[in-house]
DNA sequence: ACATTGCCATAACGGCTGTTACGTAAATGG
DNA sequence: CCATTTACGTAACAGCCGTTATGGCAATGT
């Protein structure tokens, strides 16, 4: 544990990391100051150095993970249908660590659905999620690798699937083994591909 | 407020009523038994007289949501391929009650995930909702109205897809008004319809 | 009429929560 | 080498939580 001056963010960032990881095993219901100070192996003094109250602390944490989830180095196996397959894999739970973030995610929507600000920064996100999305339908539509149709539609549509897919698999990853999920995609995606527009 | 003897489950069922309000309004983390007490006019006292702890109280709400859920009015149009549509319409948060329906599911997901025995059980749900969604797929295949393939397969899609699209409804109803939603749906079942074998 | 029982309010309990105040030791700057 | 700032630990606070104990009032059985 360091005890030098002057990495501050560098600090809030190991916060966090506890923070997901108490999210992660215990949900949302079981984020304490308390138990993210275990985790560190220190105790609330810490925490209320880094972050004035809770809410910003669970705030830049919840940030934090989106950024590093857009910023994490991404599948790119191709342009078109691919990319667009790469976009949603990109989604699905078929590692651990992307399964700690799904869980992350969906124990954060019951406090999130309660408060107006954070449900319409969810649906801020979402929607801008499909509208890149959609951008490679649009790619796919033009290489002829998709049939013709509104590419909003297709695009919210396999969002929806991927989404519904991530709770199936968190709540029953027996059933749900990353080569299932794929194999799902894939089939909605060759269902996409060979349907008459 | 009946001060009669003798109704004791109908009372039970009262003080549910008013567990679904509190958790559809504030969410899970916001359902407390003084919340409750206060959506039915009471105090903690009438609670703990029906039921001996919280745990107990939420699982019988939970539980008898599930049971008004599954006997509520379904829609039945028809057989086959339209009978799949009608199970698939059921879900969706179409009108209030059943948005309120969503709510509380979608709330209790935090709670479920954390806890091993409760993640079972949803898991067996769903698994349920998916062999009978199944049973319609065949229907439909026999009719000749879906193409041949795993009948599993396709339902699992199909409840991914509804599942999904439940949640962007909650977090965007402006985004996703009933139209929207059954327009998505009808699209989804018109590529499975039309896919090739 | 009386005793009993069901029904519920009132009040208090210990425990856990986020937050605050304070103390202190180490790193830093001059 | 000293003054200052940073980085915490410690301890306590009020507030809310679920739970329990107690008491009274009204409906019920006799």
């Amino acid at each position: 544990m360091p005890r030098t001056k002057g990495d501050h963010e560098a600090r809030r960032r190991e916060v966090s990391a506890a923070v997901w990881q108490v999210m992660a095993t215990r949900g949302f219901a079981g984020l304490t100051l308390r138990a993210v100070a275990a985790e560190l192996g220190a105790t609330t003094g810490l925490l209320t150095h880094y972050f004035p109250t809770k809410r910003a602390l669970v705030a830049y944490a919840l940030d934090l993970l989106e950024e590093r989830t857009l910023a994490r180095p991404r599948r790119t196996t191709g342009a078109g249908l691919a990319s667009v397959r790469d976009a949603l894999l990109d989604i699905l739970p078929l590692t651990p660590e992307a399964t700690d973030s799904n869980r992350i995610w969906v124990s954060s929507w019951d406090a999130s659905l309660s408060d107006p600000e954070l449900s319409a920064d969810y649906a801020r996100k979402y929607a801008q999620s499909r509208d890149r999305l959609r951008e490679r339908v649009i790619a796919a539509q033009e290489l002829g690798e998709l049939p013709p149709g509104d590419p909003a539609e297709i695009a919210s549509a396999a969002q929806a699937f991927v989404l519904g897919l991530v709770v199936q698999s968190l709540f029953d990853p027996a059933a749900y083994p990353p080569e299932r999920q794929v194999q799902l995609l894939d089939d909605h995606l060759a269902r996409l591909a060979s349907a008459r527009g």
